[in-house]
DNA sequence: CTGTGACCGATTTTT
DNA sequence: TCGGTCACAG
């Protein structure tokens, strides 16, 4: 491995001084090595306190990124690990890529030698390579992309017999995807699971696709993964080397992992053991959620021996990992985030250290308070209290609409005042909680001529050229990547279509070869309507040339012959509509990427784990994205509009997953406010359309949880806020006692309603939560009355009751044709049961899934 | 095998 | 409302 160059070039700054002394000898210094000044006293502890688990709570603008790299900085400094000694993971490469490049900035060139920072799944897949064949792969074995999963599903349905109607094979993909995130092999999926899908055939399924992609020589996302856990589980020779060789563990956005990502890191955690390989205890010999009873044993108290074995082993066993993450950014419990792992780790990590990073260098007063105050609502989070030494700054405004559209227009104009103000565009940006609210503020930008730029949308890799592209080379580099073949024969169109292809599968399986040899083979015959079997013959002998082609040239060369030669660049030449040419240009700026690989099978192996969106914004553009893909992000303007019941927070989040679900979407709440430095403008409107139909819609119940102090109620555009700029008649809003000066909206008297009826827990989803009108001084103050509010609600670290449920997929209380009731849809019986979700055929209202914990028995 | 109309169903997204 | 998927006709 590359070695570190020198520890002397480790400077804080990036330039090279010789550094006479060198760090170490600074270091001795009561001052410390220079890269540590500049931190404040918890950075520092976090990134000085070396060893054993450490758990950094950073809160937004904390400086998180900065610690982590300052963190590994530090330990080559001290000569503690080597750069290939560190493992590192993060959750995306736009992460990994950021650390890097502050990483070369702190040390000079020497990232190079860091060859385990990287992505979860790019450090699974390297590792998965070294030991391919104990996972019946080759090391060359292709990482499937979601339209080659579904692709493969769907052969296994139709083998079954399954009406991929009625089950769909995106269903099935979706219930892997979710079983691998809990660390479940097929034999592991709890039976009641595994037959939710197609009658009880779900878990066979699951195994079968396994047994295919094994053929393939493929796998997915998730084996990346997985596939690591059950290898260090059979072979603790092989653990114990990776154990010995990471002598330092950092994890980035701890809050978003999965049980697998989880169940990885303590395996590498783990001391290595010296004699024979003891069982790892606790939660590792046992992912399997339906032992339901840990999650009560976890929260009755403030029991850490219920992980008994484990504090035995583990104490002093667990080596230097250190978490760094904050739970009240956790958005992501959708996709199978664990927010329990952050809220447990210091029973999972026994002598753990917590330091909480609590000073935000990013956003004012008035905007830190309100989102401060905004997440306080929540139970199930460990707490911590962001202050700041920044000026209050301007109020976070709310503001009404009649409907979305004069949201759009207002935001519009706002937009366009700020411009006048000299605000860089770049500077501004929009989050929306459902993408479909972006096109309102298309529209509207484009009329205006504002440049706007939306961040999200499809990745780069997964547009359709880039992966036609990609198939095509597939198949050239390995004949027997069936899904690859499949997904180009007929592309562009050859006259190859499913008949075709149906009868290459039936040749294919029985003479048990791959579909490109039962393609040479068919064409011998004469089993194909002479045209389709002339396009065959055509297709295969392309790729024999190709192939043959493959010894002599470059492979970009290669790339771009097969993509000419292919007649695929003509395809979207002759394709007259609009994103025609973007997708040319997408397969230019592919093969250009493909330079700095040095061969085709290296660009392949690397490829689907590396490739990201696109570049690009230069120019100066307003930013259009979701809250959950403005996680990261900072801007000085942050426009928040839809906070209405039902879109935000999302009412099919609430049926879906109760309690937790609220929760989440708060945090999301508090994410969108943290992005702001300088200002951040609410918006709700009180007419939207959904799907079509107008409705009228009530405002957030999180407008209700903003601290009326911090909080400018404005009128809703054009109007007096900035002196007017007349154009659309503000009228309509004059005659609306909604926006003066207090909280006197329909919605928010509903709030109080509720509010006041307290107790109700179970009812709407609504908690009542007595200190609603605690008001916040203005930040000046910020840091003490914070903290008083925020002690009062730091009580023990118990979980809320659903959170725990759903996160560890206990069974329901109820059984079939159970007679209940719903606070919101009446009377009505069971019929169906999956996990804590119930459908119920309500008497009134019809059949509906809702949470379990939103009906009691009737 | 390909192009056209009916129909269904609608968050959030990384690797 | 809109867009993707599916059945059917050519």
């Amino acid at each position: 491995m590359i070695r570190m160059t020198e520890p002397s070039k480790i400077t804080s700054v990036p330039d090279h001084q010789p550094a006479a002394g060198g760090i170490a000898a600074r270091a001795r210094a009561s001052v410390g090595p220079k890269y540590l000044s500049g931190l404040n006293p918890e950075q520092r502890e976090a990134v000085e306190t070396l060893d054993g688990p450490v758990l950094v709570l950073a809160g937004a603008g904390t400086g998180k990124t900065r610690v982590l790299t300052t963190r590994i900085a530090h330990i080559l400094s001290q000569g503690r690990a080597r750069p290939a000694e560190i493992l590192s993971v993060t959750f995306t490469n736009k992460a990994a890529r950021e650390m890097k490049h502050r990483l070369g900035q702190m040390l000079g060139h020497a990232v190079e030698g860091m060859p385990w920072l990287g992505t979860f799944h790019s450090i699974g897949g390297r590792i998965l390579r070294f030991h391919a064949e104990l996972a019946q792969l080759k090391s060359n074995f292709t990482v499937l992309d979601v339209d080659d999963q579904v692709r493969l599903l769907k052969q296994l349905l139709q083998a079954e017999n399954i009406d991929d109607k009625r089950w769909p094979a995106r269903m099935l993909a979706g219930l892997i995807d979710g079983w691998k995130n809990r660390g479940l092999m097929p034999s592991q999926v709890p039976s009641g699971e595994a037959a939710v899908f197609a009658n009880g055939k779900g878990g066979k399924l699951y195994a079968s696709y396994q047994e295919r992609l094994k053929i393939l020589n493929a796998a997915d996302f998730g084996d990346l993964l997985l596939e690591n856990i059950r290898i260090f589980r059979e072979h603790p020779d092989i653990l114990r080397q990776y154990q010995q060789r990471f002598k330092y563990i950092l994890v980035d956005e701890y809050q978003d992992t999965n049980v697998a990502q989880y169940l990885w890191l303590r395996l590498l955690s783990q001391a290595p053991a010296k004699p024979a390989p003891t069982v790892i205890p606790g939660r590792l010999e046992e992912p399997n959620p339906e032992s339901g009873n840990e999650s009560s044993a976890r929260d009755s108290g403030s029991a850490p021996a219920a992980h008994p074995g484990m504090t035995a082993s583990a104490a002093g066993a667990t080596k230097n990992i250190c978490c760094v993450g904050d739970d009240d950014q956790s958005i992501y419990g959708w996709r199978g985030a664990e927010v329990d792992n952050i809220l447990r780790f210091d029973h999972d990590f026994p002598g753990a250290k917590i330091i909480r990073l609590e000073r935000n260098y990013r956003s004012t007063g008035h905007i830190l308070a309100a989102a401060s105050h905004l997440i306080a609502h929540n139970e199930g989070r460990l707490g911590k209290t962001l202050r700041t030494e920044d000026q209050d700054g301007e109020k976070v405004t709310v503001t009404g609409s009649w409907d979305s559209e004069e949201e759009a227009r207002g935001i519009g104009e706002e937009i366009e005042q700020l411009q006048r103000r000299g605000e860089k565009l770049n500077e501004i940006a929009i989050l929306v909680r459902a993408s479909y609210q972006m096109r309102e503020f298309e529209d509207r930008f484009v009329t205006l001529g504002l440049p706007y730029r939306v961040i999200g949308g499809p990745r780069f890799y997964e547009r359709a050229e880039i992966r036609d592209a990609l198939a095509y080379l597939r198949v050239i580099n390995s004949p027997a990547d069936d899904l690859a073949f499949e997904r180009i024969v007929n592309v562009p169109k050859r006259g190859l279509g499913d008949a075709t292809v149906q009868m290459l599968h039936d040749h294919a399986r029985k003479r048990r070869i791959p579909l490109f040899e039962a393609a040479r083979a068919v064409v011998e015959t004469d089993e194909l309507k002479p045209k389709a079997r002339g396009s065959l013959r055509d297709v295969v002998a392309q790729f024999d040339r190709w192939r043959a082609q493959r010894e002599v040239t470059a492979h970009t060369d290669l790339a771009q012959i097969v993509l000419d030669e292919s007649g695929y660049t003509e395809m979207w030449q002759k394709d007259r509509s609009a994103d025609a040419a973007g997708r040319l240009e997408n397969l230019k700026e592919l093969v250009r990427s493909m330079e700095e690989f040095e061969n085709l099978q290296g660009f392949l192996e690397h490829i689907s784990l590396v490739m990201d969106r696109e570049g690009g914004a230069e120019e100066d553009a307003v930013s259009l994205m979701t809250l959950h893909s403005a996680k990261g992000l900072e801007f000085d303007n942050v426009f928040l509009p839809g906070w209405e019941e039902g879109l935000f927070p999302s009412q099919r989040t609430l049926d879906e997953q109760g309690r937790a679900g609220l929760e989440e979407e708060r945090r999301l709440g508090h994410v969108g406010l943290t992005r702001a430095r300088r200002r951040a403008m609410i918006y709700f409107a009180t007419n939207r359309r959904i799907h079509g139909t107008w409705s009228t819609t009530i405002p957030s119940r999180f407008l209700d949880e903003l601290p009326a102090a911090n909080v400018e109620i404005t009128e809703s555009k054009g109007g007096s806020a900035w002196g007017g700029t007349g154009g659309y008649g503000a009228s309509r809003f004059d005659d609306m006692e909604a926006f003066g000066s207090s909280y006197t909206t329909p919605g928010w008297q509903r709030a109080q309603a509720n509010r006041n009826r307290g107790g109700a827990r179970s009812g709407g989803g609504y908690g009542g939560f007595e200190d609603e009108t605690a008001t916040f001084s203005s930040s000046s103050s910020a840091g003490p009355d914070f903290g008083s509010f925020s002690s009062r609600r730091r009580g023990p670290l118990t979980i809320e009751g659903e959170l725990v449920a759903k996160s560890t997929g206990t069974t329901s209380e109820f059984s079939l044709s159970d007679r209940v009731f719903h606070q919101k849809f009446g009377y009505g019986r069971v019929t169906k049961i999956d996990g804590n979700k119930l459908t119920i055929a309500f008497d009134k209202a019809g059949e509906k899934k809702v949470v379990d914990s939103f009906v009691q028995r009737a």
